[in-house]
DNA sequence: AGCTATTGATAACA
DNA sequence: TTGTTATCAATAGCT
């Protein structure tokens, strides 16, 4: 592909989102495999700031920075955002476990369906058995093995899906008028608004 | 490949060292391709930091560091607060889609099993056709037609899960410290990137 | 947003 | 470390 700006900005905004997201998953990937700490700041084309960061990206630049002390209004802060990172990597690690499990599930279905399409096709296996050549009956026992062995893996990996505790929801304190601020369709895929 | 830390310390140095120049490379794509600004920060496993930046690193860092300042502490606190709840609102919600979908797939589960239990139990369908009673043959048809039933449901199903955002997570930085944060106005109205 | 053909990243090996 | 390659993932383009 070309190496130029896309000048085209709805392909440019498109990109930019699926490229960020790519770079975040990169990132996650080095920091799981290789037990890097990862901090990455980009600004979008209209000067919008997004984060990434093992385990935050504060954590990572005051690292850079060198700096271990915060301003007064980040202390009181602390405390607080604290658990709220805990409990955002929390979910963001749920996320990502089933959103990986989903992609599983998907391909296991292509595979399925793959599996399925030739013995879809010839619906003489619907027919009497006594009516079946030799090596029809062959194949009808293999495709039934593979179907018996696809559906007990399938509900295997269901039965891996582990929930230990539903965490409880974060209390939001005092004021109702958040939607008004906040756009929240922004968050899931932006650190900051 | 597996999703988790490499043993082997050498594979892991190489994955390492040939991941980070992988980030770079997608860095500076989206840089070029779509305008961004973007920094990077890695610590190795062995503590050494690694950048990237564009134009480079401190540029990055010190504009994200700078849009951390709050000048009017009241302000900046009440903005603070109503984010951070908007947050948190957002966070719950997730959080209860995710525990949503976590019970539908454990009941699908459950559900397969008793399907797939009375099956699981004859394994004497394993044996060679031609040894099979007639009611065996019957019931071997039978079982079959399940199978491929309860298949091609599945298949269906898992094409229906859908969860939009992949591992577009949301990064655990306190949003404390952004220019939005200054500005609230400008979020509201503001559209996603 | 979801899908797929194509391209690109990279693990394994030398 | 660097280079090669077979495999698998990222994503551009399209709907």
């Amino acid at each position: 592909m070309e190496l130029s700006r896309i000048e085209n900005e709805e392909d440019r905004l498109v990109s930019f989102s699926k490229r960020r997201a790519g770079i975040y998953k990169k990132a996650s990937e080095i920091s799981i495999l290789c037990g890097a700490q990862v901090g990455i700041i980009i600004f979008s084309p209209s000067d919008k700031p997004f984060t990434y960061g093992t385990p935050n990206i504060e954590a990572v630049v005051n690292r850079y920075s060198g700096r271990q002390d915060r301003p007064v209004v980040d202390l009181a802060a602390t405390a607080f955002e604290a658990q709220h990172n805990a409990k955002v990597q929390e979910i963001n690690n749920m996320h990502n476990e089933l959103a990986t499990r989903r992609d599983i599930l998907k391909k296991e279905a292509t595979r399925l369906t793959n599996i399925i399409k030739p013995i879809q096709k010839d619906f003489w296996w619907e027919a009497p058995l006594e009516t079946l050549t030799p090596q029809q009956l062959g194949q009808l026992v293999e495709s039934m093995t593979l179907l018996k062995k696809v559906a007990i893996e399938k509900e295997q990996e269901f039965m891996d899906i582990d929930s230990p505790h539903h965490p409880t929801n974060i209390a939001t304190s005092s004021s109702s008028k958040n939607e008004t601020i906040l756009d929240p369709t922004n968050i899931a895929s932006s650190s900051n608004q």
